[in-house]
DNA sequence: TCTGTCTCCTGAGAGC
DNA sequence: TGCTCTCAGGAGACAG
């Protein structure tokens, strides 16, 4: 599921597929739950435009139009972005590939859960927005308009301090691994890299936020950016449909600690990691190592 | 204001 | 083998 390394790692992919080339058509399906925009107006608004820069806001992309506005992209859990070019089992489901001959596994062609598809003028490759569970949200920015959804943000995870972890759990009822979650108080990290960024901090996903100390804020903040830099380095964590615009997957899942090894030995005691939930999500903990 | 629950969606995997 | 059921998760809406 991509969280802030897998859109960071999207981003950086593509800007070569996108950036400069004037957009010559953009096909849609149907106005569906991913579009917070009507698709007809998303259409008019991107065809004939140039994508000049990609920006990056949390789990947001922000895709910077030569007119001045902006079309924003959320992957959600199954969103993915990639360019024609780019050939993964991932761009297909288990089931889709299985009634396909060998030789056309690898190779994409749009399907029904391919929402967008981007043509441009040059003879380069056309990108495709794919989300099977149609979690992603696609919507319009005009210049100088502030979206709420982008407005709630907090801190971008990768600048996230102990003292902004701290100063924003007192009194605060919650789970600690909530309020991870929670984009407004910490922009940009998910499931995976919470449990991660808690085990490496020795820090409990169930502990009542409040009872955070200052030094376990701090750990803890040191700990989210360092998972999440270690992670846009590996390439992000290919675990479920996760793929880079270039088709390449990620290598973070190999370096987990934590996330979905319930039962298998901790890397640095050998207790095995167990799995509880925690405000509603699955939260993956060693029982000896973090308190 | 904070917290918990529900909702959206669909493929994968377990169980029968 | 095939069917049914449960689970996974991001984030907004809503109720208490």
């Amino acid at each position: 599921m991509p969280e802030l390394p897998e859109v960071e790692v999207t981003r950086r992919s593509l800007l070569p597929f996108l950036v400069g080339r004037p957009v010559a058509r953009v096909k849609t399906t149907r106005p569906s739950y991913v579009f917070v925009t009507p698709p007809d107006r998303i259409r008019k608004a991107l065809q004939g435009r140039t994508v000049q820069d990609i920006d990056r806001l949390g789990k947001y992309l922000l895709l910077r139009l030569d007119d001045g506005n902006s079309f924003v992209i959320h992957l959600g859990m199954t969103g993915q972005l990639f360019s024609a070019m780019a050939t993964s089992p991932r761009l297909l489901s288990a089931t889709a590939r299985s009634s396909l001959p060998p030789e056309e596994q690898l190779r994409f062609k749009p399907d029904p859960h391919t929402h967008m598809v981007f043509s441009f003028d040059d003879e380069g490759p056309d990108v495709y927005f794919r989300d099977v569970r149609k979690f992603g949200k696609l919507f319009l920015l005009a210049q100088d308009e502030v979206h709420p959804r982008l407005e709630r943000l907090g801190l971008d995870a990768l600048e996230v301090t102990g003292e902004h972890l701290f100063a924003s759990s007192r009194k605060r009822k919650t789970p600690i691994k909530a309020l991870l979650l929670d984009q407004a108080v910490v922009a940009g990290v998910g499931n995976i890299y919470a449990d991660e960024a808690l085990f490496l901090s020795g820090v409990r996903p169930g502990r009542r936020a409040a009872r955070i100390t200052r030094a376990e804020s701090k750990r803890l903040s040191d700990a989210i950016r360092q998972v999440l830099q270690r992670s846009i380095e590996t390439g992000g964590s290919s675990i479920s449909d996760y793929v880079a615009p270039d088709g390449q997957d990620g290598a973070y899942q190999d370096e987990r600690h934590v996330y979905a090894r319930k039962g298998e030995p901790c890397k640095r005691c050998g207790a095995a990691i167990v799995r509880r939930v925690v405000a509603q999500r699955s939260a993956h903990y060693c029982p000896q190592c973090q308190k």
